[in-house]
DNA sequence: TACTAAGCCTAACGTTCGTTAGCAAAGAAA
DNA sequence: TTTCTTTGCTAACGAACGTTAGGCTTAGTA
């Protein structure tokens, strides 16, 4: 066997990632998806079950790689909450730059998925947004963080954050380290000039 | 002639953008709008075009909406960069709260325009960011506002705005004008307790 | 050599899509 | 009364949709 750098089935799922992003999942026919592979609509169920298990996998990847970042960036107890919530915040932006395609089908198309995936990937991402919630609290009730409201600064934080799908471009003038830090910087400590 | 509230063309123009809110632009049927109407797929013509102007007028009427508001707010000369901006927030927020469902089709389903519209779309929209970058840039250099790269700081502005679509119910326990001083309080001052 | 398993093809299925044509009812304007 | 406009209907159009069945080719395995 041709030993490929990726197996057919990962290539699929690679174009239909891309695919996903630019045009949207209901607006990306399987016949689109195939010619983009050099292949028939029809050959490419010898590898899926359907046009939502692309979708579906794709959502559920990326939620596990969000949870996975999260927990180490925050596994360390001695840290104060501030700190944890800039290696957080790098952590997701890590996530976001280095499968970006797949970040933006994340963000945009779960809504096509279908129950009960549906409610599940729903639940997935209340929790990881009550992960944040509960760093800000913390670095709130500690007083390191002036977070008068939690859930309303992890909401405007990880919006922040999820808008850069929106722009990134790999190899662009900032690295995604940068990013990440420029990222924490503006919002840790705003825009307005400090006393 | 009954004297409705709504035109029949406008309650298509409501109920179409609440489908695409929900549902998405692509994902919405002419038959499943024409049941929320309570009229049949091809009594719609009637009144349209095609599908696609109903898109073009959602789109297109929110983006004066959105340059009507920053006109205004940033019309004072007299006043300094930093309260024109957060006054120009406190516009933008506005205008999401008051239609958050064709904010929300605004935000998300322009792609689905074909050219020429879906080109002049982004334009303004880019027109529309310039503002708030150039409001950031002169805050900066007038010593106002801290911002080493207005571009940056303008996108992530505009990010944590853009997201309100998402979680803003209207009566829900925050009002718009709390939301919105709550975002220029935290997008301006950050949220590390300051010196 | 024969067998197996991938991988892809063609052709077609039943369904749904956006849209159109032609007609009917009903009220306003003349 | 006649005419026109508005609004909606039914029926259908061609096209595109996701998906399936069945067969062909090729490469690896026994």
């Amino acid at each position: 066997m041709e030993t490929a750098l990726l197996s057919r089935k990962d290539q699929i799922d690679q174009t239909a990632t891309a695919l996903f992003r630019t045009r949207g999942f209901a607006a990306t026919s399987m016949r689109e998806l195939a010619a983009a592979l050099g292949m028939e609509a029809g050959s490419i169920y010898s590898h899926i079950r359907s046009k939502e298990e692309l979708l579906h996998r794709i959502c559920f990847r990326l939620a596990e790689e969000f949870f996975a970042g999260f927990d180490e960036a925050t596994a360390d107890d001695a840290l104060p909450a501030a700190p944890r919530l800039r290696r957080a915040v790098e952590s997701h932006v890590r996530v976001l730059t280095t499968d970006s395609a797949a970040s933006a089908v994340f963000l945009h198309e779960w809504r096509h998925l279908s129950e009960p995936a549906r409610t599940e990937f729903l639940a997935l991402r209340e929790r990881y947004e009550a992960g944040f919630r509960e760093l800000i609290a913390e670095g709130a009730t500690a007083g390191e963080l002036y977070a008068p409201d939690p859930a309303f600064a992890a909401l405007t934080l990880l919006a922040s954050l999820n808008w850069l799908p929106n722009w990134y471009r790999p190899g662009g003038p900032l690295a995604p380290t940068d990013i990440a830090h420029r990222l924490a910087n503006q919002l840790l400590f705003g825009l307005e000039v400090r006393c």
